[in-house]
DNA sequence: GATTGGTGAATGAATCGTCATTCATTTTTA
DNA sequence: TAAAAATGAATGACGATTCATTCACCAATC
């Protein structure tokens, strides 16, 4: 196959690099047509590699998705606590969460539906990622929406979960509809229009 | 296998039973082990009739799939409809719309399972489905909320499609939540509590 | 500078299971 | 008894995974 290593140095940065590509391909091809209707040997082409040296880097199939999601999560959560460590106020800590969850799916489609059609595509893995992850993501809002509640800011007859799961089943819906949408536009500003109706409601006053 | 038909009459009411037996039987495979998951040889053994026979209804795995979701979804729209026709008024009407999709998917554990996670857990299906059965409920939706504008009851500061987007997708997160939680608890009351964050949003007045 | 042997990565053809689907045969019905 | 319905063993495809073989690279030796 194409270049692998060079010299010494270069070895294990390609390595980790080759793992990458793989998973990248990967995304590809699951966006593409589903975890359970895409080929090992897909992959691979489209890593431009062979069959087998997919099992070098991955010890399943399973795994592969697996990993995608893993770190994918990781690396969301992450971002999310640094960025929602400089902000003061709960009403702007949820803007931030809504605008960072819109704007790191928005901007990798393959990615994002990777995330929302195949991560809902077995119970199981919802299970397991619903006890890891997710919950994790869950509650930072939760919290935040307590906070609020103990700050003033929002009404204290609601319930935190139960008004977590609103901003966040609403936010989803919003990616779901623009993975599906065959016209482009850019996710993101979505945020704005949620939060209007989530921090003040419908109803004219 | 258990028994068929035993009179002319009976004969073809039966014959409807048995498909909807197999059915019945598929979405709690389904249900229980995701749809690649599942068998054919696991239905009809659920069903209690043979493997073969389960072709002489369907003509294939992917139909009964199909069957369910048309005829699930079909139902569905049907009855909301007629509910809303004898309803006045936007509000209520939304708020009957949020009840009904609660109680329904609420009332049917495997039903709701399958309907959240198979049906979400391939692009393809989600893309006919959008076309089809999906986008006329949010149609319902958007259109009761545009009514809402235009009877002066709701913000016209919104977009209709966003707004109709977000109320289901809280819905959705709803009942998502609900199929993944180990504790059992009621689903149709959470329709209140949604509604109360979607009129009135979180923040203190 | 060329040659050679060792090492780990990469290859891809072959294997081994696993099902969806079919259909010759049997059972039930009328 | 003829027709219809049901059966379940056999078929055929498909595809994840394995593994014997090849390749690329390095460094030690001549």
């Amino acid at each position: 196959m194409s270049r692998s290593t060079r010299t010494n140095g270069e070895a294990r940065v390609f390595v980790a690099d080759k793992r990458e590509a793989i998973l990248r391909a990967a995304i590809k091809v699951f966006a593409g047509k589903g975890y359970f209707n895409s080929k090992v040997a897909d992959i691979a082409k489209e890593a431009g590699i062979a069959d087998g040296t997919v099992y070098l880097y991955f010890k399943s199939k399973d795994e592969i998705l697996h990993s995608f999601f893993d770190r994918a999560m990781e690396d969301f959560i992450a971002e999310g606590k640094k960025q929602l460590a400089e902000i003061e106020g709960a009403q702007e800590k949820l803007r931030r969460i809504a605008q960072l969850h819109l704007e790191r799916l928005g901007a990798d489609r393959e990615l994002a539906i990777v995330f929302q059609v195949e991560l809902r595509g077995s119970t199981k893995f919802m299970q397991e990622f619903s006890a890891a992850g997710f919950g994790e993501y869950l509650d930072i809002i939760r919290e935040t929406i307590a906070d609020g509640q103990k700050q003033g800011v929002f009404r204290k007859d609601l319930k935190p979960v139960v008004v977590a799961k609103i901003l966040y089943g609403a936010l989803d819906e919003m990616v779901t509809n623009w993975i599906l949408s065959q016209k482009s536009y850019p996710l993101a500003p979505m945020a704005d229009e949620v939060l209007k109706v989530f921090f003040g409601g419908v109803l004219q006053k």
